[in-house]
DNA sequence: GATGAAACCTTCACCCC
DNA sequence: GGGGTGAAGGTTTCATC
């Protein structure tokens, strides 16, 4: 991990269809030592993918929901069960089993406020062991990285 | 927006360098007519851009916090303030203004809780109209896609 | 939406420092 | 150990149907 690998991760962080060519130029690398490098970074495990970005108002899921929920009781089936559901779940954009007050930390991605009902209601209260739910609604998108840039 | 569009962005979003010819196949097409659609859904703006995903943990940025921030007074030049501040530090990787009880909810990423003590000490309690902070340590990331997938 | 040809890019063996 | 070169093979792109 050297200057050079940082610079191709800055890179294909905000530019993944970049050809190995063009980001070789971007680096200041001959194609092939460059490519050879992005192959690394991928074995090695530093680059696990690749994503295209999508506007998700296009979309029709622009409204998102900040949801804290708790369970009835910490067990792990309680836990598994919950996790599994949430995972098959297309609202639930992000789920963290957190310490603290609250058991998950949820974002949701929907519609509306109208569509969130209908998942709150007819979802996520359906969901065995489920105590309770706080919900929190941003207003704006700040500043949202997919990850952490060096 | 049909049926394929559908697909070639789920294949997208799924790998992103993908070729055209390897897309055209699994979306049920030729290349051409492929790589056309590809081209009127970015600039339609439905697909925003490419971004590869890396390993956050090997990047020594696998800690993450979530931070509530309440703000002395939520006058505008505070909110611009801070958020300035937000969209300038790499450690703050998602930035929300809330509605409810607080102000701001903020994702961080760091390396541990001592890298986290260094950032809230150092940086966050510094931005001037910061009134409290109230950390959440998660636990483990139960699912995490960067949005939602049709 | 498909075809085909030109231009371009990727890839690999090979050489070099 | 890494970086550069060049040629073969594959891919993208565009006009055209």
């Amino acid at each position: 991990m050297d200057q050079i690998d940082q610079r191709i991760l800055r890179e294909l962080q905000a530019d993944a269809r970049l050809s190995h060519q063009e980001l070789s130029e971007r680096v200041g690398l001959s194609p092939s030592p460059c490519a050879r490098r992005v192959r690394r970074l991928e074995t090695e495990g530093y680059i696990t993918g690749y994503g295209a970005i999508v506007d998700e108002t296009r979309l029709g899921f622009g409204f998102n929901v900040f949801v804290s929920v708790k369970l009835e009781q910490q067990v792990d089936r309680r836990l598994v069960e919950f996790e599994r559901e949430a995972r098959t779940c297309p609202e639930i954009v992000e789920c963290w089993l957190m310490t603290g007050s609250f058991d998950y930390l949820l974002r949701i991605a929907v519609a509306d406020l109208n569509e969130y009902e209908h998942f709150l209601t007819g979802k996520l209260t359906k969901i065995p062991g489920v105590a309770s739910i706080e919900s929190s609604i941003p207003i704006r998108r700040v500043k949202h990285q997919q990850q952490r840039i060096r």
